[in-house]
DNA sequence: AAATGTGAAGTTGTTCACAGCT
DNA sequence: AGCTGTGAACAACTTCACATTT
């Protein structure tokens, strides 16, 4: 294993290596083998010297005066982020934009498989529409501790959202992708992931006004 | 209209001031009327002194050894934020995601209002379970024109998204929500907030592993 | 010659310390 | 006395400049 001191990286490095990730399996798709800091750079939208000062945080992966090679950078890199495996996920709270991200099937091409969806209430949303079975909130420790599950997607509505994620922390669950618009708040060794909707929305909306 | 030098305001200020937004609100709706920075911060999940600069960064708010007056913020940040009004936006791109957004009705709670929904091939789509009509893109410029339109959520394939962009932005879309896993290259004068699930699951695995 | 890796410089964003109102 | 507003100090992140390797 890397040895690196992982609190030094900064967190906006790490969200870049995914975008580098893309970019050179679009390279490699178009069998390409060798690419240059330059190139690459170009492609994830960033200066050539943040690509290089990011992969050093890791170790030294390219060839002074050849580039990187692609196969070997992807290797790399998805084995950082953890990405080489499938890794188990649940979703807690299937209202609508929870069915929403049940019935969008992006994460399963990504490497991460939704091993069960909970609701408070299951029984009104076993619609024709809902691609998976919804459990109700006590099956939830079997399935976490069945399928050792660390991940969870939380779109719980915000009144609920801090308690969900206690009890999902308390079952080992140590990362969250939280949809719920409130601040949670969890301890040091948790990581939290925020994605509101309606606030990138708001955010764009100021810069419209010139 | 405030004056301000628009560049020189950290765009997570203006991310936060979505958060305090929410915040206000909890607090009027409990019927409390003014607030310290000490109170909101720790509601906003950020230090005192931070929610003060962000606030500074737009004018001066506060009454000295009072603190904040709840309501007057509240205004205060939804005319900086232009959410004062009904801000119609665009969906281009209904695949998964994109269906999964028009089922989301999210949106529509926060001010904004989508009024078209737009698909390379929008036949395909016209399930029992899309919300909302569907139109092929050649009816995009009647609409952005009719609603003035000025921002679109873009949901297509990574392949199409800059192509799309190009277009909307020729059609005077100065903001644009960007789901697809690519880098946009647009104007200076364009906006784009990108949004990866896969992203933020891929960097949640980075943290999973100790 | 070409391109990486990296300490140092520069830039941006956050926190402190306290002056200044109410 | 209490709490805001803010210049100055600090920390984090990015970019530069160039030594180093192939």
């Amino acid at each position: 294993m890397k040895k690196v001191a992982r609190t030094e990286i900064p967190r906006k490095a790490i969200y870049r290596l995914s975008v580098y990730s893309r970019c050179l399996n679009r390279l490699k798709n178009n069998g390409i083998h060798t690419v240059s800091s330059e190139v690459l750079a170009k492609a994830a939208g960033v200066k050539s010297t943040q690509l290089r000062k990011d992969l050093t945080y890791f170790g030294q992966f390219g060839t002074r005066g050849l580039g990187y090679d692609v196969k070997q950078l992807i290797e790399m890199i998805s084995e950082l982020l953890g990405t080489k495996s499938l890794q188990p996920v649940v979703i807690v709270g299937v209202g609508n934009l929870g069915r929403a991200l049940l019935s969008y099937r992006g994460f399963e091409r990504e490497g991460f498989e939704i091993v069960g969806a909970f609701d408070a209430k299951p029984s009104q949303y076993l619609t024709a529409e809902t691609p998976m079975e919804v459990q109700p909130m006590n099956e939830l420790e079997d399935v976490i501790n069945k399928h050792v599950v660390k991940m969870a997607v939380l779109c719980v509505p915000p009144t609920a959202a801090q308690e969900v994620a206690n009890q999902l922390i308390g079952l080992g669950v140590v990362a969250v992708l939280n949809f719920a618009p409130i601040v949670l708040s969890v301890p040091d060794e948790i990581t939290v992931n925020n994605v509101n909707l309606a606030m990138e929305l708001e955010n764009l909306s100021y810069f419209i006004n010139e």
